[in-house]
DNA sequence: GACAGAGTGTAGCCTAGGCTACACTTTCAC
DNA sequence: GTGAAAGTGTAGCCTAGGCTACACTCTGTC
C-alpha cells in the first residue's frame, strides 16, 4: 500500500490528506527544522537568563547562571565559551559575563516571545504553573509566523 | 541587588512577581524538566512514525524511517537500537521494525497529542503550514495538564 | 541459479552538553 | 596582610545523536 499524501475532496479538488502521512520530503524538512530549532534552544535560554541577571543584579556570574539553570558550574562555563565563539557573549576570566549587541538583541526577542507564549497558554486556559513550565520548552519552537498569530489572538 | 521572586500586591498579599525572575529552585526545576522533555522527543517521533508506517504500509523499514526523518539510515538504525533497549520496539536483522505494547501505547498518546496541538494552533489563527511545522517541536513540551486545557478550549 | 541493486548493519569519527575532580584566583573578615 | 571561603577554570569522562565508508544480505530479473 502506497501513501500519496493527497486526496480528492467533495468538490473534486486535490488537497493534502489532513489525516494521513505528509509527503516524504515535507515531513523530512519538518523534522529537520525542528532539530535546528532545538539546537538553538540552549543558547536562547542562556542569553535570556544572562540578560535578566544583568538587569536585576547588575552582573551575571557563571555560578549564578549555573544555579538558575540547574547545571554544574563547569557545564555553564563551557556553554559560555560557546556563546563567545558564536559572538553572543563577552567574558574575561573572573570578570563575569556580558552580552554583545547581537546577544542583547537576541535576548530581547527571546524574552518577548517567552512572554507571549506564556500569555497565550494562559489565555486558552492553561493553569499558571503548567504554562510557565511548558513555555520554557515550547518557546523555542514558535516561529515568527506563529508568534504573530499568538499576538493577534491575544489582542482581540 | 537581590532578586526575591516575590512582591506585595495592592491588597497587601505576598504574591510571586509575575514580571521578574522566578525563584531560583523553581527556575532550575523548570529548565531541568524542559531538558528531560527534550530527551524524550526523539523517541516519541520514532514510535509515532513507526506506528504510522505500520498502519499505512504494513511495515516499517529502517530506510523508510530514515527518509521520513531526514537522517541517514545508519542514524536511524542506531536509534532503533535505543528503542529496543528501552523496550519500545522489536526488530530482528533484515526483518523490519515493530512496536511493543508499550511502544504502541506511547505512539497512540503521541499521535493524539500531536493532533490536538495542531488543532489548537489552527484554532488560535496560526496558518496551516506553520502549525504543522511548529507542532513537530512544540508537542514534546506539552504536559498532560496543558493538553487537557487545549482539549477543553477546542471543545467550546 | 546468478547477479545487480536495494536494503541493512557495523565501525569509526564528530560535536553538544552533561558530569566530577582538582587546581587556581579573588574576595572578605579579621 | 593573611587565611578561609567562594568562585572560576581546566581536564577528562560519559551519552546522545549526527555523519561517511564499507561490508554484508536479501530480492527480483533474467
Ligand atoms: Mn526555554
Ligand atoms: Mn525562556
Ligand atoms: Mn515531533
Ligand atoms: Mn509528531
Amino acid at each position: 500500500m502506497t501513501v500519496t499524501g493527497i486526496m480528492v475532496d467533495s468538490a473534486g479538488t486535490i488537497v493534502p490528506r489532513p489525516g494521513g502521512l505528509p509527503e516524504e520530503p515535507t515531513q523530512a524538512s519538518r523534522f529537520g527544522k525542528a532539530r535546528t530549532a532545538q539546537s538553538g534552544a540552549l543558547l536562547e535560554d542562556y542569553v535570556e537568563l544572562i540578560s535578566d541577571l544583568l538587569g536585576s543584579a547588575g552582573e551575571a556570574r557563571p555560578t549564578d547562571i549555573a544555579r538558575r539553570l540547574g547545571v554544574s558550574h563547569a557545564t555553564a562555563i563551557k556553554t559560555i565559551g560557546r556563546l563567545k565563539r558564536e559572538g553572543l557573549a563577552l567574558a574575561k576570566p573572573y570578570r563575569g559575563v556580558f552580552l554583545t549587541e547581537t546577544g542583547e538583541t537576541l535576548a530581547s526577542r527571546v524574552r518577548a516571545r517567552h512572554r507571549v507564549v506564556v500569555d497565550l497558554l494562559l489565555a486558552v486556559g492553561v493553569p499558571r504553573e503548567a504554562a510557565e513550565q511548558d513555555a520554557e520548552g515550547i518557546e523555542h519552537h514558535v516561529s515568527d509566523t506563529t508568534l504573530a498569530a499568538f499576538d493577534r489572538f491575544l489582542r482581540r
